[in-house]
DNA sequence: CCCGTTTGCTAGTTTATCTAGCGAGTTCGA
DNA sequence: TCGAACTCGCTAGATAAACTAGCAAACGGG
């Protein structure tokens, strides 16, 4: 992203570094052109999309998401929040359900519905992504998947 | 993503894979969140700011971009994205430029107050992900950035 | 040279976001 | 123990951004 581009004075090392964010980029790049694909496909605007997509990790991470972390995630009013709410509410993807500790708070939760209307959608860029990571050793999917996690920690500013 | 989950069932080997995709979502997640940061300290919309990552990209490619790509990139209408030029234009992002061959065509260019901010606020994560980057052999970071552009590649539907 | 297509735009409508403010529930210190 | 300050999610009304429909100008193959 930022200066080189002049190949012509970068060392090998240097190069070997560039062609990572530059992989960085092409990623996250390829990642904004499906997840914009999917909207139109589930019928659903980008920010509903995303919070789908956010319910979803944390729920594999076991982590419960009240609408105020829906609302810090996207970074949208909690009015908004209300309203995607109550959107996909309606539509019949989530639901809310009480805090168990703390009376005015929610838990959302992912409907049945939403899982398996994601994964229709998603199932195809799973395994192709499934099929590109099986072409790699195990020693290089750890070198891999740890980068990845660091990467990830790295991008992420603890508002 | 997918299926497993109770790891008990899976061998080393899937489970090494299975980490894989567990890191592309992580990832994938905190992207999300700097994204959305990004655009509350750009002062832009989700779309706007989307339109000026995807121009950078495709700058750094050196790629031109239409309107009619935009509207590709990001699934929305041309009249949407008339309006989203308009207001990028409006607020010194990006410039109109004509197409050199096409009579109708526009040709969308990025100005450097553009660069310049989006860096601003890019750059500590660019930093960030150097670091991270920099720990790692010059092996295994071809391995790495062959792994991200294959992914991407996967990902890629071609409309 | 024409006719069908493509490109980006305008107009008017619908949808989604925002700001402001409220009631209920929680927390903590006097 | 009780009240003040705070947090959580919601409502109401205003602003911003998306959509559909349709148009004129430019292109391009027969």
């Amino acid at each position: 992203m930022a200066e080189p581009r002049d190949s012509a004075a970068m060392s090998a090392r240097d190069r070997a570094v560039w062609e990572v964010l530059a992989g960085i980029r092409a990623f996250s790049d390829a990642m904004d052109r499906m997840y914009s694909g999917m909207k139109g496909d589930m019928d659903m605007n980008a920010t509903d999309l995303a919070a789908i997509r956010m319910l979803i990790i944390r729920e594999q991470r076991e982590q419960s998401v009240s609408p105020h972390d829906i609302a810090r995630h996207l970074r949208i009013s909690t009015a908004s929040t209300t309203k995607l709410i109550d959107r996909l509410s309606g539509s019949g993807h989530v639901v809310r359900l009480p805090h168990p500790h703390d009376g005015r708070a929610r838990v959302i939760g992912l409907t049945d519905k939403s899982r398996h209307e994601f994964m229709l959608h998603f199932r195809d860029s799973i395994v192709a992504m499934r099929t590109v990571a099986e072409e790699y050793s195990s020693e290089e999917l750890v070198v891999i998947s740890d980068f990845l996690d660091r990467i990830s920690v790295a991008i992420d500013t603890e508002e």
